[in-house]
DNA sequence: CGCCCCCTCGCAGTTTCTGGGGAGTAGGAT
DNA sequence: ATCCTACTCCCCAGAAACTGCGAGGGGGCG
């Protein structure tokens, strides 16, 4: 039976990713969902603009570790290509016209990678991103017929696989985040926009060091060893908005 | 008949979703698919760094003036909530414990916002935020029962919704191609993690002068005045994370 | 009533940042 | 082959921010 004619269960296959028990189990639970889709490979890949990542997958361990060991993440079209978009997409649409995109391309291939494509990207709190991507050897045909079909439910799949991997995910989870005051608030947020402590007391209408004594109290209620690290916090936290 | 009995078309709401031409037509399209969800409200809120919002939805006219004048984008927990988390989510798991979110909590309520809140929290490219919210009044059961069986139809909607309204507005993206070199993103997050100039370019292994052309030219690429401005840009676009 | 937090204001010395300059290498793109 | 970008290093002087010390009034809460 050739992939195009496997009709995945939607609802088994979520209730089955919700009963995942551990990042372990999200590897089974992924070669579960790749043999449901009858494609060749199934990828959930997890990175940060440290260079930080976490992959879970069907991709040979050789291939992952090549692509870890070269430094591929900031060479993959899959990655830039879907840090720049906001739907699922083929990776036809990628551009390939780097140098180091197409020797990128035909490692991959060597390596068992499929000739085609589709990757979904998520995006979640604190700039966290992510991508879901199926790969498949077919003709194009085939493929564009497949992913028509299945959108819907890779794009729930992958949110919900998402969900997972960040409740499994250590140090992801929010800190114990003390609020701020109505006036620390105000100031972080005029520092945040680009003025000077001046700037910011000028428009508080209080002193300058009046605002000052507001930044250094969030400072502290924030754990930041100074302003402009306060102010990343304060953003992540979600505490100001800018 | 009850909202509760309705059962929209998937299939012909983001048929119609996707035929939309315009911003003017999304409020048409966002009213159809409140009437075919058999809910009070329904609403798509944009949100950018600036402070801009951009939002169309059932909402009375006189409370969404009200809710932009006051300042509410500060305060409300919707936005707070959303902005913390990836899944969608009930307003009752939202955080209504300050004065300020349950003063606004009531005004909402006088000014015909429904007791009952669903929220999809949705982020694009670059730092794009919204949310897209359903608002009810009913009593909790019911509101559940209605949440639970229409989760999934609401992310699919909120998705293709965000991808329609992202195209009607260019603009929203308007430095999205200045992104950062691989060095000024490591500049920028170690100056948001707190470290100062010299103890950034320790950590890079290069002198504080090159690091300083990192963060110069950052600033400069992301139109910020100082380097706090900057760091509070790159995070919010999603150039760095910390 | 005391306690704690929030708001407001002040001084002074030290460190850091800002905003101009200039200069050379390497690699990719056209 | 040439241009452009990224990366690395250097100088200087003024402006701004940081550190640590202080003060007092107001409001809510047990």
């Amino acid at each position: 039976m050739g992939f195009l004619d496997k009709v995945p269960r939607l609802e088994a296959l979520i209730e089955r990713l919700e009963s995942a028990e551990g990042l372990e189990d999200l590897q089974n639970v992924i070669e579960e969902l790749r043999d449901s889709f009858g494609v060749d490979h199934m990828i959930y890949h997890w990175v940060n603009s440290k260079g930080d990542q976490y992959g879970c997958g069907t991709y040979d361990l050789e291939w992952v570790n090549r692509y870890v060991q070269k430094g591929y993440l900031r060479v993959d079209p899959v990655i830039v290509g879907c840090f720049q978009r906001f739907h699922p997409v083929d990776w036809k649409r990628f551009d390939w016209s780097s140098k180091a995109a197409r020797a990128f391309m035909q490692d991959a291939i060597e390596h068992g990678v499929g000739n085609q494509g589709y990757s979904i990207p998520i995006r979640g709190p604190n700039g966290q991103f992510a991508h879901f991507t199926l790969s498949h050897n077919c003709n194009d045909e085939d493929w564009q017929t497949f992913t028509d079909k299945n959108r819907r439910d890779l794009i729930l799949i992958s949110h919900s696989f998402n969900q997972k991997a960040l409740e499994f995910q250590p140090g992801r989870t929010p800190e114990s985040s003390q609020s701020l005051s109505p006036r620390e608030i105000e100031a972080m947020t005029l520092l945040a926009t680009g003025l000077s402590r001046a700037q910011a007391a000028d428009q508080l209408s209080i002193s300058e060091h009046t605002l000052r004594v507001y930044v250094e109290s969030a400072r502290h209620k924030l754990g930041a060893l100074n302003t402009t690290h306060a102010v990343a916090r304060a953003l992540n936290r979600g505490l100001i908005v800018i």
